[in-house]
DNA sequence: GACAAGCAGATTGTCGACAATCTAACAAGA
DNA sequence: TCTTGTTAGATTGTCGACAATCTGCTTGTC
């Protein structure tokens, strides 16, 4: 018998489209948190009726980047300092328990793909495209969850990076400087290919920590001035 | 001033009790795991046209306790013995988490609201009402997450416990038992008011262990028969 | 001028109908 | 007999219109 190997074919419903629009509009700034989506307005720019965009906005708020409140509208969730501490508090800890299930897992597929996902964040940050590299690097973080072997870690990942990304965007917009150059992630791919688990899981706290400590103390400044909601 | 203390005025959209409805109908076993739910049947059901359902259903896709196949139908999730691993395996770690930052928030308004709800499931197993003994427990587990002061920490243990419940509701219903009698919360309840953190931790992953087992073995029990989509 | 009542205007929530797609049964041909 | 093409029915996806609700302004009264 022939040995094709097909993946299953793409959603095709205008719903998922929407979710992917909008999210990709949320991730990167251009909707910017605290705004209301205007469902009319919206439809009618997508030349799409209010139906399937709702629908796509429901599933965005059970994704936790949009909130709803009835008959007032839904809006793109507000960044507190406390969420973004909250968030990386909680990444620390799972990342910890993500490579220690993922590190007796490791194989050739591994270190194959952690080199492609390596490569990728290289080639995003040569092209400087900024949005692009803030996705590829959290792609990058995200093997080993997909390696974990543990469906609710690697969704509960896959919820919070939407976040992550959000709050890189904005500070990545806030400070408008260029990339930096230099490869932050060298050491982080490194260790993963080598025999000491805890320095890795040492090493990936102290990582993260270091572009937190810039990205909370910039959204503590946000928080003295009040949220522009157009 | 007035020291009114209001809550929250309740949802008042169709949208919200349909999905109250529906997670009640799946998480008490009324609906069964594979099972499709059909838009036109469940609209004529419940009085409701299918705008306000579809949006509802598309919410709990996104909370995990459905999935939904474009063209296909909604479905209520399938259980394998492997996601109730992963989904313990997962919640054990979490736990530790939850009592380890909870632990010096600790206060009089914990301990008598850790009395409130251990109370409660007392209540519930009295009056041999299953599915309110797993939902109270459920929430007697949950003040911890409540009190660990990190909202990502505590949304995750919220979607979590949906299928939690879901499991626990699947398991008693087929084994169809009367509810153990004794409390099997005392020991957890005095530990989380006592001064030995590490002790409470302990307990709670070999707590959590048991039922656990029982249940594990009755889900591999269920993946040998083909489930039955109505 | 301060304040409450009431009236547009805009926006969200819901409905019923139509279009697109899938499923299963049946017929035709190799 | 097996495969393939066709078709009818059921179900999901999408649309445009109506109803319910909110917001801000205007008006009238004190």
């Amino acid at each position: 018998m022939g040995k094709a190997d097909f993946s299953p074919i793409a959603d095709t419903t205008r719903r998922a489209e929407i979710v992917a629009l909008l999210r990709r509009a949320i991730l990167t700034g251009q909707l910017e948190p605290g705004q209301k989506l205007n469902e009319l307005r919206i439809s009618e720019q997508m030349r799409v009726s209010r139906a399937p965009l709702r629908e796509a906005m429901r599933e965005l708020v059970q994704e936790g980047i949009l909130t709803s409140i009835p008959y007032a509208g839904t809006f793109v969730i507000e960044v507190t300092a406390k969420d973004i501490d909250d968030a990386y508090s909680f990444n620390k800890v799972m990342d910890e328990l993500a490579i220690e299930r993922a590190w007796p897992l490791r194989d050739q597929r591994f270190f194959d793909e952690l080199d492609r996902r390596h490569e990728t964040v290289k080639q995003a940050t040569r092209e400087l495209d900024t949005t692009r590299q803030i996705e590829t690097a959290l792609q990058l973080h995200g093997l080993i969850y997909e390696w974990a072997d543990n469906s609710v870690l690697l969704e509960t990942w896959q919820r919070l990076t939407s976040r992550l990304q959000m709050y890189f965007a904005l500070h990545q917009h806030a400070r408008n400087e260029p990339v930096p150059a230099e490869d932050v992630h060298e050491t982080y791919v490194r260790l993963l290919k080598g025999k000491d688990m805890r320095a890795a899981q040492r090493h990936a706290r102290e990582h993260i920590d270091l572009d937190f400590e810039e990205l909370l103390s910039y959204a503590r400044g946000l928080e003295q001035r009040p949220s522009r909601g157009a």
